[in-house]
DNA sequence: CTGAAAGCGCTTACAG
DNA sequence: CTGAAAGCGCTTACAG
C-alpha cells in the first residue's frame, strides 16, 4: 500500500492513492475522472467523489507526457516597460485560464541571447505554442520564430511573412480621431504625432491626411511631452490662424501640447480640442483636462491570439495573415462634446 | 527503428534518436549527458557532440515526472496596473533564467476564485515554489497560501505568519529623501503623501517626523496629481512661512507639486526643492524639471525573492520574517545638487 | 565501462 | 463493467 511516507513536505497525493482509497483499478479511476471508457455510473460517482474528498488532482507533467500537451504557452516580449505588454498579457491569461493553460511570461529585452535562452526553456516545457509580443509593430523580436515545433502567434510585433499576426488598426483609431473632433465642428486640424521611422506614426498620418487634406502639416518628434510643448510653440508662433483641434501621437504628446496650451492662455477644449492616442491612464487621466483618446484595445488583441495559439494547437485551422483589430475612441474631457456620437 | 514519422508537425527529437544515432543505450546516452554515472570519456564525448547536431533537448515533462522538480514557479499577482509587479517580475525572471528555472505568471485582479483557479493550475503543472506579489504591503491576496505543498514567498505583499516575505524600507526611503534635502540647506520640509490608511504612508511619515520634527504638519490626501496641487494651494494660502522643501509620497503627488509652484511662480528648485517617491519613469522622467526621487528597487526585491524561492525549493534554509531592502535615492533636478552626497 | 529493468504518474487500447 | 499491460521520455540503481 503506497502512503504518503517521504517525510518532510509531504508527497502529493496520486492516481494510486485514489484508487485504493475508492477500492477500484488505477484504470478505472483514471476512466472515471476523465469520463472515458466503460465505467459503472455508480463506481465514476464514487471515484469523483472520493477524489474530491482525499483532493486528487492529476499531475500535469504526467498527462502532458502522454498527450503531448502542456496546456502551458509562452508570452515573448521585449516591451520592458510593459505599457504594451501588460494589457495584451492580461487578455491572453484571461482568454486561456479558462482552457486550463497557464503562461510562461519570457521579458528578453533586445537581447537575442537571453531571447534563445527562453526560447529553449519554454521549447524544453514542451509549450503547446508561443505568443510574440513587443512594443512596435514594425520591429521584429530579436530571435528567430519562423521554424519551431509550435505555433507561434504575433501580438504587436511583426510576425515573419506567412504567420498569423495580430495589431490594432491605427488608421481607423485614427479617423475615429478626426472623426470626432470634425463631429464637435474642429476645421483647422493639427496632427502632431511621434518619430516617421515608426509605421504607426505613418499610418496614423495618412490617414490623418486622407481627412484633413495634404496642405495640413504633420509635425513629427519624440514620443515625449516635451515635444508637444515645443510643437505648440511652433505652431503658435508662426503666422497665419491657428489650429482649433490637435490630434496627437499619443498621450504623452497629448499631455504636452495640453499643458502647453493653458500656459499661453488657450483654453482647452473651449479653443481647442485636443485628443491623444493609447489611453494610457496615468497620462491620459491626470492630465487637466483629461485626455479623450484612442484605445488600441490590446486586451482585446491579446485574448484573441491567446484564443488564436491555442487552436493552433489543437491543430485547428487558422487563416495566416495580419489581423487588423478596431480601436475604440475613450471620451473624456479634452474636446468638449460630454457624449460619443 | 523510432523515427520522426508522426506526419503534421514532426515529432520532437528524443533520447532513443540520440542513443540510435550515437549507437549506444538511452541509459548510456542519459548518463553521458547528465555527466553521471560511469561512462567512458570517449563515448561522452561522442554522445554530447550528436546531441548537439541533431538538436536533442531533454523533455522537461519526463525529467520533472523523475526529480519532482519543474524548474518552474508561479508569480501570483493582484497588480493589474503592474507598475509594482513588472519591475519585481524582471528581476525574478532574471534571477531565475541562469537556474533553468521559467516563471507562470498569473494576474489575478482581486478575484478569489480566479485567485484559486490559478493556484490550482500551478499546483497541478507541479511548479517549485510560489511567488505573491501585489501592490500593497498591507494587504493580502484574495487567495490562502498558507498551507500549500510548495514553498511560498512574498513580495510586496503582505505574508501570512512565519512566512519569507520582501519589501522595501520604506523609513530608510523617507530618510534618504530628508537628508538629501537638509544636505542641500532645506530647513522647512513639507510632507505631502497618501491616504493614512496606507501602512507605507505611516512608516514614511513616521520616518519624516523623525527628522522634521513634530510641529511640522503631514497632508494626507489621494495618490494623485491633483492631491499634489490642492496640497500646495493649502500649504501656500496659510499664514506663515512657506516650506523651502516638500517630501513627497510619491511621484504622482511630486508632479501635481512641482505644476503647482510653477503656476504660482514657485521656481523649483531654486526656492523650493522637491523629492518625490517610487521613480516611476513616465511620471518623474516628464516632470518640469524631472523629479529627484526614492527608488524601491523593486527589480533586485524580485530577484531577491526569486533565489529564495529556488532555494526553498531546494530544501536549503531559509529563515522566515520580513526582510526589508534599502531604497535608492535618484537624483535628477527637482531639488538642485547635481551630484550625490 | 555499458545496458536491461524498473519506475515517475498518468492514459489508452486490449482482454476478460 | 473492470483491470492488467504497455507506454509517454527520461533517470537511476543494479547487473554484467
Amino acid at each position: 500500500m503506497r502512503l504518503n511516507d517521504t517525510g518532510g513536505r509531504q508527497s502529493r497525493i496520486t492516481i494510486h492513492d485514489l484508487a485504493a482509497a475508492a477500492g477500484v483499478s488505477i484504470s478505472t479511476a483514471s476512466k472515471a475522472l476523465n469520463d472515458a471508457g466503460r465505467v459503472g455510473e455508480e463506481t465514476r460517482e464514487r471515484v469523483k467523489r472520493i477524489a474530491l474528498e482525499i483532493g486528487f488532482r492529476p499531475n500535469a507533467l504526467a498527462r502532458g507526457l502522454l498527450s503531448k500537451r502542456s496546456f502551458t504557452i509562452g508570452l515573448l516580449t521585449n516591451d520592458t516597460y510593459g505599457r504594451f505588454t501588460l494589457p495584451v498579457m492580461a487578455g491572453i491569461s484571461e482568454a486561456l485560464v479558462d482552457h486550463g493553460v497557464s503562461v510562461f511570461l519570457c521579458a528578453i529585452e533586445d537581447d537575442p541571447t537571453l531571447g534563445q535562452i527562453h526560447v529553449d526553456a519554454m521549447l524544453d516545457k514542451q509549450v503547446d505554442g508561443i505568443i510574440a509580443s513587443g512594443k512596435r509593430l514594425d520591429r521584429r523580436l530579436p530571435v528567430d520564430l519562423s521554424s519551431l515545433p509550435v505555433p507561434v502567434v504575433y501580438a504587436f510585433t511583426e510576425g515573419t511573412p506567412g504567420s498569423v499576426s495580430f495589431r490594432s488598426d491605427d488608421a481607423q483609431g485614427a479617423r475615429l480621431a478626426m472623426e470626432w473632433l470634425i463631429a464637435l465642428g474642429r476645421s483647422r486640424i493639427a496632427h502632431i504625432t511621434g518619430p516617421e521611422s515608426f509605421f504607426s506614426v505613418c499610418e496614423r498620418a495618412s490617414a490623418y491626411r486622407e481627412i484633413a487634406g495634404d496642405s495640413e502639416p504633420v509635425l513629427y518628434g519624440a514620443w515625449a511631452e516635451a515635444w508637444g510643448h515645443e510643437a505648440v510653440g511652433r505652431i503658435w508662433s508662426r503666422a497665419g490662424e491657428k489650429p482649433d483641434g490637435i490630434f496627437c501621437g499619443n498621450d504623452q504628446i497629448a499631455r504636452g501640447v495640453v499643458d502647453a496650451l493653458r500656459e499661453r492662455g488657450v483654453k482647452v477644449p473651449e479653443d481647442v480640442s485636443v485628443v491623444g492616442f493609447d489611453n494610457w491612464e496615468i497620462v491620459a487621466a491626470q492630465t487637466r483636462p483629461p485626455l479623450t483618446t484612442v484605445d488600441m484595445e490590446l486586451k482585446e488583441l491579446g485574448r484573441q491570439a491567446g484564443l488564436t495559439v491555442l487552436a493552433l494547437a489543437e491543430g485547428r485551422p487558422v487563416e495566416p495573415g495580419v489581423r487588423k483589430l478596431p480601436c475604440r475612441l475613450v471620451v473624456r474631457q479634452s474636446c468638449g462634446g460630454a457624449c460619443k456620437v
